[in-house]
DNA sequence: GACTGGCACTCGCACGGACAGAGTGCCAGT
DNA sequence: ACTGGCACTCTGTCCGTGCGAGTGCCAGTC
């Protein structure tokens, strides 16, 4: 129907101008920037039904009208194609990840990257381990009974535990344990790395045996434990930018779940590689996020995810070019994590 | 004279009432809190003075005072002391701190306690590399012409750099460099370690010398990379907080001083473990920072401080508290990573 | 039946005056 | 040297008014 269409494109219309200009948007203004071919009296009907269907709202009686969760939502999902990113921005993006030292700096100016293109909150979640494979296990004896453990896997992260043994241990356990260790991890997916901790039990040298088990223990614990999924935040200062509308009062519950991590790596642990995943204030289903748009995709291999990163911003922001440019970056440190 | 020091009273309990009442404070207020023995008419003959002399100031005619930089610069100086932080204080400091498993999260656990018991930002930094001694030096293979060095220190920090080989290395080669490296460098201070480079570089085994050379400029750079000093950030929900007053304008200065870390880190460079560091507002000599306060110490012990912690917020703070705090958090902190 | 122009209506907001309250500075008195 | 009293200044607030934006509705037109 015709009617439906047009209704459509003045949703369109009203969140394009929203975001652009940050004021709730009217008829008439509406009928002066696009090219509806109606009337504002006209688009005051569409209005009055879109408002009824729930996809705008007005702040009060005399402004114009404003896009709800669903209105972008609709707009998300039927009205907005994903901005390709300017040939200049590519550019930016690869000048700006190239030179990275190792996976905390690529992550690091990632992140900066992301919210410098964006102008949102920038998360980026470190591989996760239980994707991860190991690639090389370190012992190093730090004293005679405590022995430093530290993990290098394929993704780049390095991770440490002290392991206190029950007895103190000579230099050569420490070289043979290290060697047993790597013979049986090295090149192993670290989700599937439980298993062999049982193998390696029956398999090593007598007097090993004890070693190993608290050794292996030790591991053990640092794969289970989920916390131990890191976010690396950046660019915080942009949601002091924007419309007082953007959050009902303040940005304090929004920095709290920044800060506390473990909201966002909720939400991030739901995104897949292929796809950018978009969640609009309320659907974030966390109360602090209810006036919060999350816009995130996972980075890898389109097989294999390693982690997430996104952007956190005002319901009321630019889905098209942030989505492209959430996607753009993540692929380009899914190659750039691939090949190092 | 009795004239002065009561003038300073006056200036102490301008201070406490302002930053616990949040209002600017005028005579009959002081005079009805404090035991000051005398009538506000006197008292206000003393704002008068302690105006001129540029320690308070009034936002507007008819407001009450509100203490100057220079004014909480002499209140901190010599009209307080540091406030001895509650047993229930000093429990949740070890009860907090206890069971961190690596140096991550030993100061993501001091980050986040320090904002707690501040309820400030909170800003720690990682142990210098340049304060920290080689523990332990791990050459692991990628590919054929490409070696991962994993750099661990008896602070507990780890630094990873990718090596690119101009020929192919082979095993053998791997295990001898690998030894050669830990016999020259385990124990040596990171700061003297370019001295070594170059001893090595003519002790080395003929065929191993072009490798040594490529992996000692890599690690060379690692450390001289003063950018490489790292910082955690906790508790900027905590800006929000607060009078209008406190920041002018908006805090967005702040957020952007505290992601860009330079400006942080160069006023860390100036701690020492032994005192405790207080800058007021515009002694920052930054003007995004120009008002906050910044109170800091080192960490590590007394003879050599290992990196330093710290806290932002607005100038009208809790000084004795808050310093009372940060000493606390750092000596606890240091003991631990002392004993790791 | 769909669209449009016109019109009355509702609000929010900016402006301005009046007012109360807080706080000061000054002065004369003890 | 201190104090009580007093006039003064300034801000924040409340209220009434007018304006403008934007709407909803209705009668009229294609």
């Amino acid at each position: 129907m015709a009617h439906d269409e047009r209704r459509l494109e003045v949703l369109r219309a009203i969140v394009q101008d929203y975001v652009s200009t940050n004021d709730p948007v009217g008829s008439k203004a509406l009928a002066d920037r696009h090219d509806l071919g109606v009337s504002p009296a006209t688009i005051r009907n569409d209005m009055a039904v879109l408002e009824e269907q729930g996809y705008i709202t007005q702040p009060h009686t005399s402004a114009g009208r404003v896009p709800t969760d669903k209105g972008y939502r609709l707009f998300v999902d039927r009205l907005s194609s994903v901005k390709p990113l300017s040939v200049a921005e590519k550019r930016a993006i690869e000048r700006f990840l190239d030179g990275a030292v190792d996976l905390h700096d690529v992550l690091g100016r990632t992140v900066r990257l992301l919210a410098q293109l964006t102008r949102q909150v920038a998360v980026v979640q470190y591989p996760s381990l239980s994707r991860s494979a190991v690639r090389h296990l370190e012992v190093v004896q730090v004293a005679a009974a405590r022995l430093l453990l530290v993990l290098i896997t394929d993704t780049g992260r390095v991770e440490q535990r002290v392991v206190e043994t029950q007895t103190d241990v000579d230099a050569d356990s420490v070289r043979e344990l290290r060697s047993v260790l790597n013979a049986a991890f090295v090149g192993v997916q670290l989700a599937e790395a439980g298993d062999k901790v049982s193998d390696l039990l029956e398999t090593a040298p007598e007097h090993l045996r004890g070693l190993v088990g608290t050794v292996s223990s030790t591991l053990l614990e640092t794969l289970v434990e989920p916390s131990e999924d890191r976010l690396v935040v950046g660019g915080t200062a942009n949601l002091t930018r924007g419309n007082a509308l953007d959050f009902p009062g303040t940005v304090r519950p929004v920095l709290e779940a920044l800060e506390e991590q473990v909201v966002v790596l909720r939400l991030m642990s739901q995104v897949d590689a292929s796809t950018v995943m978009v969640r609009i204030g309320e659907e974030n289903a966390h109360e602090a996020l209810a006036s919060a748009s999350f816009v995130s995709v996972g980075y890898g291999s389109t097989d294999r995810a390693l982690g997430g990163l996104g952007i956190v911003g005002p319901t009321r922001m630019d889905y098209p070019t942030n989505m492209a440019a959430v996607r753009a970056v993540a692929r380009y440190v899914g190659h750039l994590l691939a090949e190092s």
